[in-house]
DNA sequence: GGAACGATCTGC
DNA sequence: CAGATCGTTCCC
């Protein structure tokens, strides 16, 4: 099983993020099948870049391949993973997974939660993977195990923001 | 210095 | 559907 090359992240984030699904996450563990992404580019009125590199999304306008967390709600962190070039302030938010491995950790950050309920969203998924600001900036431990994307990801409208919500860059496997 | 709000989740 | 809970941003 390989890493994915700094190359597969090197493109707009409204390509890499189709291309995420069905991609194997690694972290502090345990791995989960990518399901769910967001593309966030940086003419984006919702994106975190879209005003500008802040101290907090700096990671944003940095090299592909790496981890954009960042805190929110007082509670919640969200993982990303950069993408395009150098300077762009792109990334694709990660939404949701399926558990594949280190299951049982999972559900100790859980709290014991049911199985389907452990990466089923943004906050979610950071918890169960154990992301945190520490890992701001660390290279993205994505592999390709063979699974191929799915061949008609559905693309609909984005959620949980109110700015350029009705954008079209929220990317699933569809249900099987 | 301060106010407003947020790429969310949970429980009622 | 409202509350939790606090860092970031923007305005005065």
């Amino acid at each position: 099983m390989k890493r994915l090359p700094i190359a597969f992240f090197a493109r707009d984030a409204t390509v890499v993020a189709p291309a995420l699904l069905n991609k194997r996450l690694v972290a502090e563990g345990c791995a989960g099948r990518i399901v769910e992404v967001e593309a966030y580019t940086a003419d984006d009125p919702a994106s975190h870049s879209f005003r500008g590199r802040t101290a907090r999304n700096d990671v944003m306008f940095g090299p592909p391949g790496r981890l954009y967390v960042y805190f929110t709600y007082g509670m919640h962190h969200c993982a990303n993973v950069t993408t395009g070039c150098d300077g762009d302030g792109q990334a694709v938010l990660l939404r949701a997974a399926l558990p594949l491995e280190g299951v049982e950790v999972m559900r100790a950050r859980r709290h014991d939660r049911p199985d389907r309920l452990l990466a089923n969203g943004p906050g979610k998924l950071a918890e169960a993977f154990a992301f945190g600001l520490g890992h701001n900036g660390r290279l993205a431990e994505i592999y390709d195990d063979g699974t191929p994307p799915p061949a008609d990801p559905l693309v609909g409208p984005r959620i949980g923001i109110t700015r350029a919500a009705d954008w079209p860059r929220r990317y699933r496997v569809p249900p099987t």
